[in-house]
DNA sequence: AGCCAGGCTCTCG
DNA sequence: CGAGAGCATGGC
């Protein structure tokens, strides 16, 4: 069962898909060209495989249905509607471009990098976990942490005897033991956190959902910060990666403000002050253009 | 070896 | 209240 997809121009699949190069094979990766990642549908699992066929002004994308049952209809067009919010199909990066002149660096940057979309994790829940597991360590350690915690609590689809995990729901994780979630390698706080927020969205005591239609961000990042184990930054993270809320900055980010110092500031060290007066100039775009730096920080991007 | 890494909470003083 | 310890793991 193939859908293919029309993104909004320009859209470069090769550079955006780029950052899950070194994804887990079995959650989610893109290598030699196809991208690939079981996602959860009202009726089950399916693995996707997502191809090019167009170009950056032209773009056009195949996508490959895979499952154990048949495909329907219904199955297709749900799985159409989450593989364009996960690679962000519908952006229309030139509102951003416009802006980006305004600001010398990233006028040059956004020519190296025509065509770039950030992607968006399936749900805010899985943007807000992953952020929670990557609190203060390294991202190597975390991206560890999340490949074995994935697998040990997510739904498995068996595709020609591999398997492919989906990450975990809000009710496996909230039904899970403190000690089962330390066997992944997380401090027992972050079980905690994990296991809390979980069990109240399980319980549909908390909606992350809602705050997709805040207008004012400061407010949603005020109310997530009150929740126990997430703090500004977290919020900011989850609002960016799991809402696409291109608005928001994590200028609190040590990668980035280490980024933004090599690119604005000769390296030196910055406070996190003068990380968000640098992104004054990118106005809704905060977010967005933070991506573009930390792409271009992986490729090592010469201006 | 020991310190640090895309933070946050809890506990002291 | 503000400062400081503690946390899990892997890399240097």
């Amino acid at each position: 069962m193939k859908i293919s997809l029309s993104p909004v121009s320009p859209f470069d699949f090769t550079l955006s898909a780029g950052i899950f190069s070194d994804g887990d094979k079995h959650i989610r990766r893109f290598e030699g060209g196809t991208f690939w990642q079981v996602v959860t549908i009202s009726s089950g699992l399916v693995l996707i495989h997502v191809n090019s066929v167009g170009t950056i002004d032209s773009p056009r994308l195949v996508v490959e249905l895979i499952s154990d049952r048949k495909i329907d209809q219904y199955d297709k067009s749900e799985a159409e509607r989450i593989v364009s919010s996960l690679l962000n199909l519908k952006l229309d990066l030139k509102p951003f471009y416009r802006i980006a002149k305004r600001d010398e660096v990233m006028s040059k940057m956004v020519k190296k990098l025509k065509g770039l979309k950030s992607p968006l994790a399936l749900t805010p829940f899985e943007a807000l976990i992953d952020s929670i597991i990557e609190q203060q360590i390294s991202l190597k350690v975390a991206h560890g942490l999340q490949v074995k915690f994935i697998k040990a609590f997510g739904e498995s689809l068996n595709v020609g005897g591999e398997l492919y995990y989906a990450y975990p729901a809000p009710k496996s994780l909230g039904a899970a033991s403190l000690q089962e979630l330390r066997e992944c390698g997380l401090s027992l706080r972050k079980s905690e956190y994990i296991r809390e927020i979980s069990s109240r969205i399980a319980q549909r005591k908390l909606d992350l959902d809602k705050y997709r239609n805040y207008d004012d961000l400061q407010a949603a990042i005020r109310e997530l910060d009150g929740i126990r184990g997430i703090g500004v930054w977290t919020a900011e993270m989850t609002l960016v990666r799991g809402m696409g809320k291109l608005d928001a900055l994590p200028a609190d980010d040590l990668g980035l403000r280490r980024i933004m110092s090599h690119y604005y500031f000769g390296d030196r060290n910055i406070s996190s002050g003068e990380a968000r007066d640098v992104a004054k100039k990118w106005g809704q775009w905060k977010g967005l253009a933070s991506f573009y730096l930390v792409m271009a920080a992986i490729k090592d991007v010469q201006l």
